[in-house]
DNA sequence: CCGCTATTGACAATCATTCTCAACAGGGAG
DNA sequence: CTCCCTGTTGAGAATGATTGTCAATAGCGG
């Protein structure tokens, strides 16, 4: 495993920024490291998830924690609409992959496509900003959602 | 003007799933036809220009009819990760636009991509979904913001 | 003009998220 | 290895956006 050795550069990262590693922290990167590939998480859920264990990590700590390793860039903060915030592993190496989303059930399906990395840095590029995340989410009924019916 | 005859036909669209013309409704999405191409309000600011008048339109009734008219198609809902929803009017016939927003000051830069577009539809009917909206969005800094440093 | 039903306004309620603050704990200095 | 300074945590209050409740009001088809 690499976890060692990640947690270790992270706390190196935390450092540098005057920040201190803790074990609320390691926990809930663990979390993330540990889930399935592409899985996102909703900071209720996380939470949730925490809480199973022992005592578990406080609601407010779960927020504070998730901003912050967002903020350094180890999480990617996605905003599927639904009101609320999910979070997922940056994995900088990987390839950056978007979002086809329900809008009656909110299941997200994710997809890659690469050619939408170059045009975000060309776009950006030409107004001169420095760019920091894409997305590029489609909104939709899935299959099963429109054999339901249009009720609402 | 083709004001009174939108309003008409906004009448049919509202009439035929049920709801009713009112002139809170009217005044709102009268609003929108006259804002400058390619703005777009939030609740909260909507509420503001409409109190201006006479008494104005209550915010709940504000909230009512942004929902309503996006779920009709008449408003086109934006969400830029700020904690609180933006609206623009759908205007189908205009070519679909993106946004390229400052993660520091919030501005929103809108720019046109129509190779977006049907790459949208295309990944949609590749997993059986019916496609609603697309939403590309770029986060970034903005000149402005890069020059006052990355300090929080 | 009437009546049924959608809509409105005022405000309480909810939901996600942030703030406050006292108790606590990294981790570098000695 | 202990101490101390300062970042962090937990609990709960507070905030901000949005939605729900309900009685009063008003479209609009008849």
């Amino acid at each position: 495993m690499t976890a060692r050795a990640d947690m270790a550069r992270v706390q190196e990262d935390l450092r540098r920024r005057g920040y201190r590693m803790t074990p609320q922290r390691e926990t809930i990167l663990q979390v993330f490291q540990d889930l399935p590939d592409g899985t996102h998480l909703s900071a209720e859920e996380l939470h949730e998830r925490l809480k199973t264990s022992d005592g578990g990590i406080s609601l407010a700590t779960t927020y504070r924690t998730l901003k912050l390793l967002a903020s350094i860039g180890l999480l990617r903060e996605l905003d599927f609409a639904e009101g609320h915030k999910h979070y997922e592993l940056a994995a900088e190496q990987a390839a950056p992959h978007h979002h086809l989303i329900c809008v009656a059930c909110s299941q997200a399906i994710e997809f890659e496509q690469d050619s939408l990395h170059q045009l975000g840095l060309d776009v950006a590029g030409a107004y001169g900003f420095r760019l920091v995340d894409i997305q590029y989410k489609l909104y939709g009924l899935c299959p099963r959602c429109q054999e339901q019916g249009g009720r609402k």
